[in-house]
DNA sequence: TGTGGTTACACAATCGTTTGGGTAAACGGC
DNA sequence: GCCGTTTACCCAAACGATTGTGTAACCACA
């Protein structure tokens, strides 16, 4: 309220200072000086007078006469494989949260996965001189991250982690071994992993915690029963097609990365006449605000997004000031449900309600 | 590839001109004729070196210095209550992809359905000064629009419509009737809705669609029969939890107004031992990836998200540049899956099959 | 040879800030 | 009363593009 504004040609610098008959650049020092005395810029009576008339006449700064000035934007790019999975989406809401919360403002694109599509994104984020570049869509071996680091370009990831650069992750590995952990205890020896997409580190790290634990354990898990797949439910679907279709005996527990990839295959077991939670242990990854609420509770890894977002952009933000930051990987917490709540070798859940 | 840069201080027109021993603004002018002859601008010859230089030295011009001068931003601002939300967030994938296409970027941010936040951040976008609007969370007595309009601010309305303002929006009242149809058909009498926020029109027009359809072909459909709910999942375990435990008969089909609210209250349903599809019949809306995959899959109302966001930002483009625009309603589909595909009175979808 | 019309440019102002460098006036200390 | 320091400002040059207005040179044509 208040800083309504004519707004059709808005107020400038020149027209508060033209108003109190100093000169622009006062007004410029005096708006920048947070201290309550302008520092040597203006008394504290001129001051206050600049301050009252900025609001009264809803002054706002332009910021790309600002920027131009300055060479700094105040915006940051995001590029994600797509703001339609809601796990991306949450962690930019997290971004974009922190970000508000320090005066700066980000672009989204989707890059669909597409290293090319990546790539072009990232320009054009560039072209519009953004300070620094979120990144959420990682691929194994990419030559942007080398690229980007030799034109002195500001950058974190998120989501996933990239050997030598600095992102805020999930502790994927500790996701997996937890999972790992569970299923054991609760009596399974035979699983099979629905492993996501072998370019994606949140994937590669979840299978690898998860199968190094098992080992420990003294399981067995054999190649065979590793399947990569999309992220999606269709890949979930078809992952759990290839695993309930394989030779020899069904495995009595199935930890998919991925929610999504988890309902897929959910559909695939209930079309194979297995109930899951009874006939068929089945454990997904990042606790999805739907997970909790399938009509077969799903047990979950949940992971921070929310946190991750916020974390990343905080950490750009010292990127871009020139500091040195450290890679965060923040720990997951497994949510045993029903999908995985009965103990192996068809004791029903009965044996737990007593 | 070839613009690679080097990006330390970025090339200018000035550069090219004073390397061409030119002036800038032929440049300048050059670089913006569209047609192989730059119109009085230059010689074809020139034309062409300009051209040729420019890409050699991967010049990329500075959008905050020619939006300084034109007034213009090239900048969206997409205000929506959550991104997390698929629903908002697969309708902000067309807008990014068609404000991509052309020449735009898009700044987005969450206002969490409030009004406080929808207007806060709207200021926000206005101070970055974009050149318009796309708001996704309207509130049926909106102030905000009004104030916009007198504020000379281009902007359209997406997923939620407003009379008198321009909208992309699905046709919800139509949607509902696709919904009363099919249920009336497959011999459902007692029905119950679970009508989402009552300051959406989503939610008000899909609820008066299928109330209204229903009344014409002679149904019942008393105002404790319809419950008013959130959103998401929880919402809808609540109003399912609400309709199980209401006094009388249970309703023999359920309309939730959304996919979210329809999957809590397949939780809810199971928790009381209603095998959804055969006990009760559910019906969703907007026909989220999820639906087709779930465990029982959900019968749903496709509405063309992607497209209502693509048509969005093409109308606010138009609307900036002063065009008058006619609001869009796009048609929706419905999708008979399992959970309503049986006919009520119990016969189950064996007789389907047959 | 002069006139009128192009062509191919150059010039300079402008958009709204920021910021390094003044400079008068007031002030304080001795 | 002199000198040094602070205070409170002003001035002007950027930043990189866009664009209205010149203006030489050239051409065609009578």
């Amino acid at each position: 309220m208040g800083a309504r504004g004519q707004s059709r040609t808005p107020v400038t610098l020149k027209d508060l200072a033209s108003e109190l008959g100093i000169h622009p650049s006062t007004v410029s020092r005096v708006l920048h000086s947070t201290s309550d005395v302008a520092r040597g810029a203006a008394s504290s009576a001129t001051a206050q007078k600049v301050r009252d008339l900025a609001v009264e006449r809803g002054y706002s700064p332009d910021p790309q006469a600002a920027s131009l000035r300055t060479r700094r934007t105040r915006a940051l790019g995001v590029i994600v494989p797509r703001l339609s999975d809601i796990v991306l989406a949450t962690m930019y809401e997290g971004i974009e949260e922190a970000a508000a919360e320090n005066n700066y403002s980000t672009f989204v694109m989707n890059s669909h996965d597409s290293t090319d599509e990546q790539r072009r994104k990232a320009e054009i984020m560039l072209a519009r001189r953004v300070d620094g570049l979120i990144l959420g869509d990682v691929h194994a071996g990419s030559d942007l991250l080398p690229d980007l680091r030799a034109r002195h370009i500001p950058f974190v990831l998120i989501n996933r982690r990239h050997p030598g650069f600095p992102s805020a992750t999930c502790d994927d590995v500790v996701g997996g071994e937890l999972v790992a952990d569970h299923l054991w205890q609760t009596g399974h020896r035979s699983v099979s992993l629905i492993a996501g997409e072998p370019y994606a580190s949140t994937a590669l790290d979840r299978t690898a915690g998860f199968r190094q634990r098992w080992r420990d354990l003294g399981g067995e898990l054999p190649d065979s029963s590793v399947i990569w797949s999309r992220f999606d439910t269709e890949g979930g679907r078809e992952a759990a097609e290839t695993i309930v279709t394989q030779p020899g005996p069904a495995p009595t527990a199935v930890f998919a990365v991925n929610d999504f990839a988890a309902i897929g295959a959910m559909g695939t077991f209930r079309a194979h006449g297995l109930t899951v939670g009874q006939d068929i242990a089945l454990v997904g990854f990042n606790d999805t605000s739907l997970a909790a609420q399938l009509p077969i509770p799903l047990s979950s890894v949940r992971s921070p997004m929310f946190q991750i977002g916020r974390q990343a952009m905080l950490m750009l933000q010292r990127v871009i000031n020139g500091e040195q930051v450290e890679s965060v990987r923040m720990t997951p917490e497994l949510f045993v449900r029903e999908s995985s709540a009965a103990s192996a070798h068809g004791e029903s859940q009965r044996s737990l309600a007593s």
